[in-house]
DNA sequence: GTGGTCTAGACCACG
DNA sequence: GTGGTCTAGACCACA
């Protein structure tokens, strides 16, 4: 799995890289209980600092993405993370949110379903 | 038009007042070429520094969102912004990154989309 | 001569008036010793402060470009402005910036002087 | 690179500043890719305040001329702003006042386009 | 009274 | 140490 970091966007680095594993995940690039690089390795990788790998690490880790494993290090957790009332919440926040901004834009509501739907069968395995 | 700061959020006050005031565009309490309260009114209300107030004006401004007029003071914009290719990147991006999360917890599409019409619809002039 | 005021612009009207009333003197709509419309005639027919429109008045008269006669108010000066020392740095300093931010964008000299050039004989008298 | 700010100016301090970034690039005493001091730093060099400084880098980034590499900072961007219709509007509107207001006080043609060639060739590289 | 500018000091997120 | 955020208070230009 390719990670593209790109230092000049407003996302802080650590959380483009905890948005590119989840990705990962959906796309089914990155499997139930896959080892992920070390930290260390991955910094190397994308020439970033080892703490900023283990932020997005232990942040994935607390969402329950990941977990650790003694033997093998960090890998993808077989169980993903549940749909709780805070997810919910912040979910409906945000989408709100996006939606107010393309409807003023003037986008209409197929366009953006489409693009949803689209993104959608992207994930959906095969 | 209410405004409702959450002052524990991550997310920072100035952000938090320019989404509100986009959605509040989007659900037609701000009408276009409506005038908004001075930033030092705005400010008192929501018991924040007319400072905050001013960089959520000044952003929305540089979004086309409102403009000033030099007589009355800042107002809703009669031209919403456009569609541009910036805006549908990012659009796409946090898109995409919403549904693989969405879709990695287990959430389905059907699901997914009856929150968007949801939210859609909530805006549409009657 | 047509006075047009862009009241979201981020000059100020009465600066907008000023460079206006110097770009009809240039154009000749305005001639020397042509009257120019009282200060509350303007501002009525504009839809602006009566201040706004003296503000105008007094700089263009401390220029030179306007003079007050007793009997017809305020009129186009015989003389007009001398290219002095300040005139002609401050003309280098604005034209140094403006040439430097054309350049970096890519715009060639040529292109840049025909654009100078066919205003230069906008004004020029038949 | 030597910045001077004049405090008695009428134009703001982080529009002096702004304007001799782009000098500078212009000039070639910036280079694409090239760091800029911190904000903090240049505040203290030129003795003004660090907000000031964000100011005219925050603008200078909206307009596309510098950009922050979330490890290094802020540098000078590769890719310069572009020849856009807003720009080529606003160019066209201070151009045309310049030269009535040259016109007016009798700068003939060749004075004025001998100056702009004198400031294009100033920044060609050679 | 409006927004714009500038200063100052504090805290935090980021890397 | 870097930029980002927030507060606070002051002065000025504008209309």
């Amino acid at each position: 799995m390719i990670i593209k970091i790109d230092f000049e966007s407003e996302t802080p680095i650590y959380e483009q890289l905890r948005r590119q594993i989840i990705e990962g995940i959906a796309k089914g690039e990155l499997k139930k209980g896959e080892e992920l690089p070390s930290v260390r390795q991955l910094a190397e990788d994308i020439g970033i600092n080892l703490h900023t790998v283990n932020k997005s690490y232990n942040i994935l880790k607390e969402e329950g993405y990941l977990v650790v494993d003694r033997r093998k290090g960090t890998m993808v957790s077989d169980i993903m993370p549940k749909i709780d009332e805070n997810y919910i919440n912040n979910l409906k926040e945000e989408i709100k949110y996006i939606i107010a901004d393309a409807y003023c834009r003037g986008m209409n509501k197929e366009e953006f379903l489409d693009l949803c739907e689209k993104y959608f069968h992207s994930f959906v395995k095969k």
